[in-house]
DNA sequence: ATGGTCTCGATTGTCAGCAATTTTGTCACA
DNA sequence: TGTGACAAAATTGCTGACAATCGAGACCAT
């Protein structure tokens, strides 16, 4: 609805994926809700063709469901299988970490060492946006600083996927408190050059995120 | 060319889709070579239409490149990713092993084990072809025992498009013989239930691999 | 021979319309 | 009121035709 269409620029199958998967990482479309193919032509200001593809993209990346003759829908991730998620990030996101220790310089360093800082300053101020922008710009530092592309593409991925869960976590009150100390841990360790300790930190860190989803869920 | 055409029978895309990855696994279509959409679909007995959506599957697969007005050639994996793939494997089968060895009952146990002499007997009678099949069980095993579906599904993925590399290093003379005691341990430490010993062994099972790859491509 | 331009064939990209299927709405009847 | 049958509407699935684009080879001038 807040999507208009431009008369004249033609709009390709990719970019209606683009725009479908911010849509759902926004939360402007919630699981379950049908994807009727007229309705996103129209929006987008897109042939009903490249919709069509647009849906088929978003089947195969996980975030769509599709029913024969029944049309598409959010696919919407059961619990256990936001946990999976999760334990899978783990693992790599710890791969991650500890490449990043190994690669840091000394001028990355002192960045990850501002966006720590930020962060405590935001759980300080209880500025939960400040924090959560400091949490993705963290995470998302230490995939760029591994240099590992394949896990960094897996990881979006699968994080587009469970995103209904991070929001739901990082709106809880209290959550920052508890997830602080262990950023930092994770900063310290990747700007000690320590490559073990800061696969553990990582891995720890996303145990508590699995163990703080399901206590949100079972409220 | 292989692939026969029944008539009468209507072909659905994601068939096509599976017929083209089986094809590729296989070796039966190699890297950079052109995926004519009109060809493929005589080939198999289907539309023009089904076969674009199949190739529109497997670019976001990661097995197939399109070139606007250019077409699909099958993807060639430079070797550096192919090492990333690997990389990334060793953290989510070092997962899977770990998970597996919480979980793991006696009977199946025992059918590791049977496998594990399964793949020394083939060692000892230089039977290449059984070793390989050993070897995809005992992956696969591990990975069903773990429970973890999404890792399942993404380590397939990834194996997928590092096929070439994989192929490369079966049919290389002695890779047999540095292999088997790295698998030997990683069935010792499942059915001894130690998570931790499991995934050591599968990452450094998998290190060998990475740099077994590396190896065989300086030749 | 070399380089440039042009034309043609091969191939992909796009669309509109129709067929097939599911869902919704209506109405008669117990 | 509830239920089943049936018609109508909405929606998806598919195909065939056409437009757009690219590459190869012919042709020509230098």
């Amino acid at each position: 609805m807040a999507a208009g269409s431009r008369t004249g620029t033609a709009v390709t199958a990719s970019e209606v994926a683009a725009r479908i998967r911010e849509a759902i990482s926004a939360g402007d479309v919630v699981p379950n809700q049908r994807l009727v193919e007229a309705d996103l032509a129209e929006a987008y200001g897109a042939s009903r063709g490249h919709v069509r593809t647009a849906l088929g993209e978003l089947t195969v990346e996980g975030l769509v469901e599709r029913i024969q003759n029944r049309g598409a829908r959010v696919r919407s991730v059961p619990l256990e299988e936001a946990l999976e998620i999760v334990e899978v990030r783990a693992a790599l996101e710890a791969l991650c970490a500890g490449r990043a220790a190994e690669r840091i310089t000394e001028d990355q360093a002192e960045e990850l060492r501002a966006i720590g800082r930020a962060m405590e300053a935001a759980v300080r101020d209880g500025d939960q946006a400040a924090y959560a922008r400091g949490n993705t710009e963290l995470h998302g530092m230490l995939i760029r600083l591994s240099g590992q592309r394949t896990a960094a593409a897996t990881i979006d991925r699968l994080r587009a996927q469970a995103v209904r869960f991070q929001y739901r976590l990082s709106t809880r009150p209290g959550r920052s408190q508890q997830s602080l100390p262990e950023h930092l841990a994770i900063i310290e360790a990747v700007c000690a050059r320590d490559p073990d300790g800061a696969a553990r930190a990582m891995r720890e860190h996303l145990a508590s995120v699995a163990k703080a989803i399901e206590e949100s869920v079972r409220d």
